[in-house]
RNA sequence: UGGCCCAUGGUGUAAUUGGCAACACUCCGGUUUUUGGUACCGUCAUUCAAGGUUCGAGUCCUUGUGGGCCAACCA
């Protein structure tokens, strides 16, 4: 079910040409194919929604593949939190499957390249290894074992397989051509000896296949027909195919790998190995800090999966090198969020304003939509009494007359309340301003529809009744790197752009009803950003992520 | 010194495969607004350079220039 509405991606071109030259499009078939040794980040995202995009684009199935061959990084949490992520952007995975699974399979090709004379046991160090393998403008030189017997051969790779010998000392590789201007085809190792225990098989196995010999075999296995990868994996692809030619057969659906560029992020690292570092550091407190740009960490920060999904899809995928600006990742979620976060008040930075000529003791509840965007969202009671906070910037003793905010002798209206006129303030003796005393309309009431309550004045505040507020802590937060691409600088590390203020916890004062506010509920604290509940939260303690902030406009003049 | 890949506004992608450079974001300017939010309108590139093929080139060819990748018992 081909959609033709938006432009092809070269990708999804590659996959249409194929279709036109006859292949079948029932065997159309893709996979995603994490190494379940850390988090997935936004990189991923690329990757999971190219992949099962092409899925549902054509009704084919896709596989959740864990490219699980070193058990020296795997972990089973890695594994779980994977499939979460997955699952939470929304995606559904035709089998999930497990390099593991394929170990006796690729065990057995492995002898039969054995016999065909086209793999061999080298028992040299490392470091003999790679002098011989020359560099990209030299040839290298072969292996003195390279031309075993395939009896010996076997001999020795049926000792490694039993446990025989050490880690390190012995390998399996292909023997292809050590004077290839393709430095992986230099007779590439396809085993090594690893005496360790693996999150799935245990230790059935003590020697453990290479990335390049399992990855195309396990595409073949699963009979994917398109193998998606980065672009650094491009000369791989030589080696994909040479170990496919080794195996295939005619009548079975041949993978086809292609590259396309990593997409990167700006002001962040998307590295697993970095990302890593991150947390074992601690300038993040784990992988699912609200500040990485992990999807864990998305999804506490409160952005939705739809918002995730769409920034994938606009941004595209492509073959150059890119610095995508978080700006459209941003506006992603402001633009989702916009439509379902309902809306409430709350003071970050509060100043008090008592309304002189209000009854002492008297409260009301005001009505308060949800959300201008949604009428179904309905609305809600807002408490109203003599005193409340606004926050500190809304007030200025004196301003000019782009200031739209409150001053002295000016008015403005409080969000879903009355008009009040700024009368005078107090300050403390450092000349800070404590509090704002003013005077109130009493027949401005929003939606009463008087007269006094359609009057336009320029500002709308938002405000807390103190009386009535709940407190909680708040936790801002402002990228993690300076830097907009923190790890390309050739003369200095990612971690020397490490911003030390990405991270701002305050006091805040809410509407009451937001007393019930659950984990992961999403809002709007109007004029401020879209928040939400982090799972730190308590009934006795409630705390609120930022998420994003509101496009400020004002932010733009005021530095003017 | 070898091989492979890439080059379109500030950012990311398009361009019916040789036929008027489009979309989103950002920026700037404006309209609306009981969120300086939202919504809406407008401004901002002749496609890295130089040649060539062609009636016609972002697209094909050549040569440059610039960038990325390749020598882990990682993936």
């Amino acid at each position: 079910m081909s959609d033709d509405s938006k432009p092809l991606n070269f990708i999804e071109h590659i996959v249409e040409e194929d279709l036109a030259n006859n292949f079948p499009k029932e065997h159309l078939r893709f996979r995603f194919p994490p190494e379940p040794n850390g988090y997935l980040h936004i990189g991923h995202a690329s990757s999971i929604s190219l992949n099962f995009g092409l899925g549902l684009r054509y009704n084919a199935p896709v596989n959740l593949r864990f490219d699980d061959t070193n058990p020296a990084k795997e972990e089973q949490e890695f594994v779980d939190a994977i499939k979460k992520d997955v699952t939470w952007l929304g995606y559904e995975w035709d089998t999930e499957r497990y390099a593991s699974d394929y170990f006796q399979q690729l065990y057995d090709w492995a002898i039969y390249l054995v016999k065909k004379g086209r793999a061999y046991v080298d028992d040299q160090s490392s470091e003999e290894m790679a002098a011989q393998k020359g560099t990209p403008t030299e040839p290298g030189t072969e292996s003195p074992n390279r031309n075993r017997s395939v009896e010996e051969n076997l001999a020795l790779f049926n000792q490694m397989k039993n446990g025989e010998f050490k880690e390190g000392t012995h390998v399996l590789r292909a023997k292809i051509d050590m004077a290839s201007s393709n430095m992986l085809m230099r007779d590439p190792i396809m085993y090594r000896v690893l005496h360790k225990a693996h999150h799935r098989t245990n230790t059935d196995w003590c020697i453990y296949p290479m990335y390049d010999w399992t990855h195309g075999e396990s595409d073949y296995i699963e009979q994917v027909s398109h193998s998606f990868c980065t672009l650094e994996f491009a000369m791989h692809r030589e080696l994909y195919d040479w170990f496919l030619d080794q195996v295939y057969d005619e009548n079975k659906v041949r993978p086809k790998q292609r590259e396309f560029a990593r997409r990167n992020l700006s002001h962040t690292v998307v590295s697993k190995r970095k990302l890593a570092k991150l947390v074992e550091t601690g300038v993040v407190s784990s992988w699912d800090d609200p500040r990485m740009p992990t999807i864990s960490g998305l999804r506490r920060r409160g952005y939705t999966p739809e918002s995730i999904r769409n920034f994938t899809e606009t941004i595209g995928i492509a073959k150059r090198d890119n610095l995508i600006d978080v700006s459209l990742l941003e506006f992603q979620v402001r633009n989702h969020l916009n439509k379902v976060a309902p809306r409430v008040m709350g003071v970050l930075d509060p100043l008090k304003v008592v309304i002189t000529n209000y009854p002492e003791g008297e409260e009301e509840w005001l009505d308060a939509e949800n959300n201008p965007e949604d009428e179904s969202a309905g609305s809600r009671k807002v408490p109203f009494s003599r005193e409340f906070y606004i926050e500190k910037e809304d007030f200025r003793e004196e301003a000019n007359k782009k200031f739209f905010r409150l001053k002295l002798g000016k008015e403005v209206r409080l969000k879903n309340a009355y008009i009040i006129k700024a009368e005078s303030c107090t300050k403390d003796t450092d000349g800070n301003i404590i509090e704002v005393q003013c005077t109130y309309d009493p027949k401005s009431k929003s939606g009463s529809g008087t007269e006094e309550s359609l009057r336009k004045v320029k500002g709308t505040l938002h405000w807390v009744s103190i009386k009535h507020a709940v407190e909680a802590e708040v936790r801002l937060y402002d990228r993690l790197f300076t830097d907009e691409s923190p790890d390309t600088h050739k003369d200095k590390d990612f971690m020397d752009f490490v911003n030390p203020d990405s991270l701002q916890v305050i006091k805040g004062y809410l509407e009451p009803h937001l007393k019930e506010a659950k984990i992961g509920d999403r809002v709007q604290f109007q004029r401020l950003g879209y928040f939400c509940v982090d799972p730190d939260s308590s009934s006795e303690k409630l705390v609120f992520n930022k998420t994003v902030g509101l496009r400020d406009s004002w932010a733009k003049i005021a530095e003017k």
